[in-house]
RNA sequence: UGCCGGAUGGUGUAAUGGUAGCACAGCAGAUUCUGGAUCUGUUUGUCUAGGUUCGAAUCCUAGUCCGGCAACCA
């Protein structure tokens, strides 16, 4: 379950189950619920609840059912069934047996509504829906009562049926329950309970031409399975009087009950349904497993560990009010799974050629270096070394700042894992004067790593032999939008603040090593960022990498 | 302007009448064969105005601001 070195907040829903737990209430028991509706792709948000929902039953000994909450046909499917189940598995959570479909429970939903029909609870209304809506009247007026309201039980129970026989087409009536019309809360003004919607079920096919409303399927759901803690977002803190009309309508010993939080914001991108789809569908990204989307996938193909997610989750909190939570938190919590786990690697994307003038030509070594700082365990690799090198071209200047710690004429720096080089020049092209190598000596006796006489030098390079390095595709991903809330202001299109260059694909020169790094794997390419073997295009014969997160970098800060 | 909910540093949160704490971010330093990691220090906060109280982030009153609710979506 989810590890985290500190002690779990105090958060609020914490408090109200250990308080049940406490008062006797429950008999002590604790069934929550995660009920996706399985019409897209679970995103960072829903992880939020995912850890919430299995994290709390977890917590109190209890279980967490997952539940497809299908009961609107019109967009499910078997496929979206399958990516949120495979998803929370891999998150880290498992529901065991408690697998459910909504669907499963049409039957005996339709049984209640008869059963509220016979009572004088519930009543078929064959108002249209514009008339429907005229009559519910607004918020800050009462509503009227529709002609419909009370009609016999019997009436309505042979109208029922017929709806549910397929008599009528969509729209034309409804079941509704019967509440109170002038109620403040909307959602009370008789809300309907059953539309007719002549729509084929993925699960059911056509044996459904009605399907009941989330606000009355998904009490009765909680209340079959037994849930006691039924933990849903904000904007259904309006339904929960509804919510509690239908459990009362069951007349339960224990009632489940709702409980409310806020669901997560993240800067730097978007999170609805709608607008996912929107980048997808127009090809901005490239599907829903793009490595800069919040959705599990993309995560996932991003190299996101699911620990870290579970860990990010833990921080956040839980709360009733709208935030907005930095990104940074997320990356933090990602370096910190990777920094214990990550191999360490070596590779340079933007190759600058080095040549070690006093080495000789067809020489070559072998150094030992450290594959996880962090993990003695990891043990050691050996990496090819030899007169010419590839080094990172910004780790070079010919005329440097003040506190530039890497190459410049004159200067010393390590070669991780091999030891000291001095600059003694640079090679250039006569046409362009551009630089085509840097000319360096190699200090023998710090062959290793370090000098015997003990001097220190202030930067370390990484590198790759020339002679053994291998081309690597490299995807260098940045955040999707280039504004901390992309859909903050309604009237302008969030599409206009996505990021120009929130993928750049280089060619890499590495250690050979890398390449036999299984698909989706992380490694850490020294001193640059962590990043994991694609998915889907990576192969050891076709290198590719996706960059997860850079490793902080308190130089190119300072530098603005 | 109806109903429901909310407001604590730049960000996320804790403190449930008794010293406003933690994390992220930032800054400074130590250390380091990753300008990483680690360690130390540090800047910044209770929406406003009244009230109750020996004592208020917490309780009361009034206000301000923010979010949600008028799909036969979930």
């Amino acid at each position: 379950m989810p590890e985290s070195p500190e002690p779990a907040a105090r958060h609020f829903i914490r408090q109200i189950i250990a308080e049940d737990r406490a008062s006797g209430r429950y008999d002590g028991r604790v069934v929550t619920r995660f009920p996706p509706e399985p019409n897209g792709y679970l995103h960072i948000g829903h992880a939020k609840a995912v850890c919430l929902d299995f994290g709390m039953a977890a917590e109190f000994g209890g279980r967490c059912h997952l539940r497809m909450d299908d009961t609107n046909p019109e967009q499910e499917s078997m496929e979206y069934v399958e990516a949120i189940r495979d998803d929370i598995r891999w998150l880290g959570f498992d529901w065991g047996e408690h697998f459910y479909y909504s669907a499963d429970y049409f039957e005996r939903m339709a049984d209640v509504a008869e059963d509220l029909i016979r009572r004088g609870r519930a009543y078929v209304c064959e108002l249209s829906t514009e008339a429907f809506k005229a009559y519910r009247g607004v918020p800050t007026r009462p509503g009227r009562e529709s002609p419909w309201r009370n009609r016999a039980a019997a009436e309505s129970l042979e109208l029922f049926r017929r709806m549910r026989a397929g008599a009528f087409e969509d729209g034309a009536l409804c079941l509704r329950a019967k509440i109170d019309m002038a109620s403040p809360n909307l959602h009370l003004r008789d809300p309907v309970l059953y539309r007719v919607l002549r729509v084929p079920h993925y699960r059911t096919g056509d044996r459904w031409c009605i399907y009941p409303t989330y606000d009355f399927a998904h009490p009765l759901e909680d209340a079959f399975e037994g849930v006691t803690h039924s933990l849903c977002t904000l904007e259904f803190e309006v339904h929960r009087p509804l919510y509690d009309w239908v459990i009362a309508q069951l007349d339960l010993a224990q009632p489940p009950r709702q409980i409310e939080f806020a669901r997560l914001n993240l800067t730097y991108t978007v999170m609805s349904k709608r607008k996912l789809l929107a980048l997808v569908r127009d090809g901005l990204v490239g599907g829903w497993d793009d490595p800069r989307l919040p959705t599990l996938r993309g995560l996932r193909r991003r190299g996101v560990p699911p620990e870290a997610i579970r860990d990010f989750c833990e921080r956040i909190g839980v709360t009733k009010y709208e935030s907005l939570t930095d990104l940074a938190l997320l990356e933090h919590a990602v370096r910190a799974a990777l920094n214990r786990s990550a191999p360490r690697r070596m590779a340079v994307l933007d190759p600058l050629k080095v040549v070690l003038t006093n080495w000789p030509e067809d020489e070559e070594a072998s150094f030992e270096a450290v594959n996880n700082p962090e993990d003695p365990s990891a043990g050691t690799r050996p990496v090819a070394f030899g007169r010419e090198l590839w080094i990172e071209r910004a780790d070079f200047m010919e005329d440097p700042p003040k506190r530039f710690h890497r190459l410049s004429p004159g200067a010393e720096v390590r070669l991780r894992y091999a030891g000291l080089i001095t600059c003694t020049g640079v090679d250039r092209d006569p046409a362009t004067g551009e630089v085509r190598a840097v000319l360096a000596q190699f200090d023998p006796a710090s062959r290793g790593g370090n000098a015997p006489d003990g001097r220190r030098v202030k930067g370390t390079l990484h590198w790759v032999a020339a002679r053994h390095a291998v081309p690597v595709e490299v995807r260098l991903y940045d955040r999707l939008f280039s504004v901390p809330e992309p859909d903050a202001d309604e009237a302008v299109d969030f599409r206009t603040h996505l990021n120009p260059d929130s993928l750049r694909t280089v060619t890499a020169l590495a250690e050979p090593t890398l390449a036999e790094t299984a698909a989706g794997a992380a490694v850490q390419f020294e001193r640059l960022g962590y990043f994991c073997a694609d998915l889907r295009d990576h192969a050891p014969a076709k290198p590719v990498f996706n960059r997860t997160v850079t490793l902080r970098d308190s130089w190119s800060r300072r530098q603005g």
